[in-house]
DNA sequence: TTTGGTTACGAAATCGTTGTAGTGTTAATA
DNA sequence: TATTAACACTACAACGATTTCGTAACCAAA
């Protein structure tokens, strides 16, 4: 049985297109008896409108485009099922886009899925992106009528509605607390300066170390290549982190940027023969399953994912629906939440 | 600047819609001359088609539906990077539903997708579809000349292409191994019935066990209720694992169907003050980041979730370009692999 | 001059839907 | 009896693209 459309029930009915068109919207227009008619038979050959067809007419279609740079990876998904979640509740549907953290894949996907098939953007920029700080492909979505919202990894050049975690508050007050907790040499283990949350993070340590009056030792600072983050890298982490955490014997304290960089510093730690939280202690950031299941559980700094999803949802439905693509845009920062599990004092 | 269309370049070259169209398809139709001006006005404000007037007018999306119970899930993002993989290979676009475990959301996104959207299904059912044996909604989208590809989570009374994980064979793999490390007394954690890959899986223990001449005892198998899945319930699933491992003092073995169990199993046998893998050897089911992160890093049986998504996909795709939606239909069977790690001996 | 064949383009149908603007019939009003 | 209004429906254009068919203009051969 192929799909019914208005075209064939009319033909079956014996009326016109139009009429079966009007009658399933219970127009005034149409007579009861031939309403009823055409009602039940749509229902008893469960006629649904194609969408395609109504997103042509309407200009509208209806769904999101969510480009993230990667999808195995716990704050993505999560923020993929707060978007998710008001999406479905507002009938929308949800299109992700992979960019892999590469520069080409994120515009090809943006370019794709720009030609009519999504009403917005919702976005996350990948490192490659960050790094070469090209953003025309952002820009040229924006001047086509295009709303974005950007999320996470945001980019202050780039003028639209943006849902951020407030990274250095975040790391700031986890710092501090390690500070409370009686520590007085924390390490931190970061990326880059070019990945931006990596940056903040790090600018959140430093700021927390200098209003605590402690003094920075560079020493204890240890930014990894991005390079390291690939599956096939995981030796390498392993040996920079482990060397780090066996060079600095006088650590009592390690701020990791992330949950991978907090677990494989909790291992180091272990194996030094040293006990968490009491030798040193370890919080990382991002509250995701590693965290949770960790032995000593890690205490960590939520970045609240699926809120932050749901509000850039929200942000770019009404956009959609108000049809107001101009300025002033709105900047959501989300506060963090610290974790306090087992591996701090 | 609004988006261009066929129309409006033909309005300001002065030429029909129909000469632009060709001119653009670099058709023989078309003088050399025109045909460079066109192209030249349309590189220059980068003209591109709209794709719903495309899937509108050739019924075709070149969309692919992807439904899963979850998607804050290794294994399910694992297996959506490998159909995004293909999928962009072969210029598709890939839409995710999500059903959330409910019967409910399974059918009204399908329905939603359904009409026009895309061109077929990737789906894993929920388990509330397992639970209900109703799969009328697959059958029907089925019957509307729809492809399905089912991964995983099959239901082997619905007809149609199928990627499934040899569950039974891996668990067996898993076990034999554990018994042939010495160990006598294995113990299994696993899911209610109901669930298929729990019942898969503990059926190669079970198969293991019988072929290895080892008795099978009632009291090594736990089978944790559903609900103890969710993050509520945390607590409760942690105190039904550590009561089992504490109760049951001969055990030297662990096989646990998922991450999550083993996880909390190799704890509560570490707060036992027993040592892994020495007094007893901790098996897992997927090869998630939990795993590898662990301390000690568990031995898991790997699904290759990125090969399936793949294969999926591939499946799909090929039915769809052949507009082939009739029998016969495949089911590959992947082999899982047992990945050794510090948890067993 | 007539016929035939290129060349270079345009008109119109189509995909499935919606909404506006008719249209034919009947009944009520002036 | 002529006008008008209400009713119940149909025709048509539009959304953006493709594609088949048609045709005007030109040149060459008969």
């Amino acid at each position: 049985m192929q799909k019914l459309t208005l075209k064939k029930i009319a033909q079956e009915l014996e009326v016109s297109i139009s009429t079966v068109s009007k009658a399933l919207k219970d127009s005034p227009e149409i007579g009861e008896d031939t309403k009823e008619k055409i009602k039940a038979f749509a229902k008893l050959y469960n006629y649904k409108p194609n969408n395609i067809a109504l997103s042509l007419k309407n200009r509208k279609t209806r769904t999101l485009g969510v480009i993230i740079p990667e999808i195995v990876h716990h704050f993505f998904t999560t923020v993929i099922s707060g978007i998710e979640e008001v999406a479905e509740e507002m009938g929308y549907t949800v299109i992700i886009g992979l960019s892999n953290e590469s520069f080409e894949k994120e515009v090809t996907n943006m370019d794709k899925l720009a030609n009519g098939s999504i009403d917005g953007f919702i976005l996350s920029v990948s490192k490659d992106t960050q790094l070469r700080q090209d953003f025309h492909h952002l820009k040229e979505t924006i001047d086509q009528g295009m709303p974005i919202v950007m999320f996470d990894r945001a980019i202050p050049e780039i003028d639209c509605d943006k849902v951020i975690v407030d990274d250095e508050e975040g790391a700031r007050k986890a710092v501090k607390m390690l500070l409370e907790n009686g520590a007085s040499k924390v390490a931190i283990i970061t990326t880059e300066d070019h990945i931006n949350v990596g940056k903040l993070r790090t600018a959140g340590y430093i700021s927390a170390l200098e209003q605590s009056g402690v003094p920075i030792n560079e020493a204890l600072i240890l930014k990894l290549k991005d390079a390291y983050n690939d599956e096939a890298n995981l030796d390498k982490l392993n040996q920079e982190i482990h060397s780090f955490v066996l060079k600095n014997a006088q650590i009592d304290a390690i701020f990791a940027v992330n949950e991978k960089y907090a677990l494989t510093a909790m291992r180091a730690v272990q194996l030094a023969g040293k006990s968490i939280p009491d030798d040193i202690q370890v919080v990382g950031f991002t509250d995701g399953v590693l965290s949770r299941f960790a032995t000593p559980a890690l205490t960590t700094v939520s970045q609240h994912g699926k809120e932050l999803g749901r509000k850039a949802a929200r942000l770019l439905i009404d956009r959609i629906e108000k049809d107001n693509f101009d300025p002033p845009f709105t900047t959501v920062v989300l506060e963090t939440e610290l974790i306090q599990r087992e591996s701090t004092r």
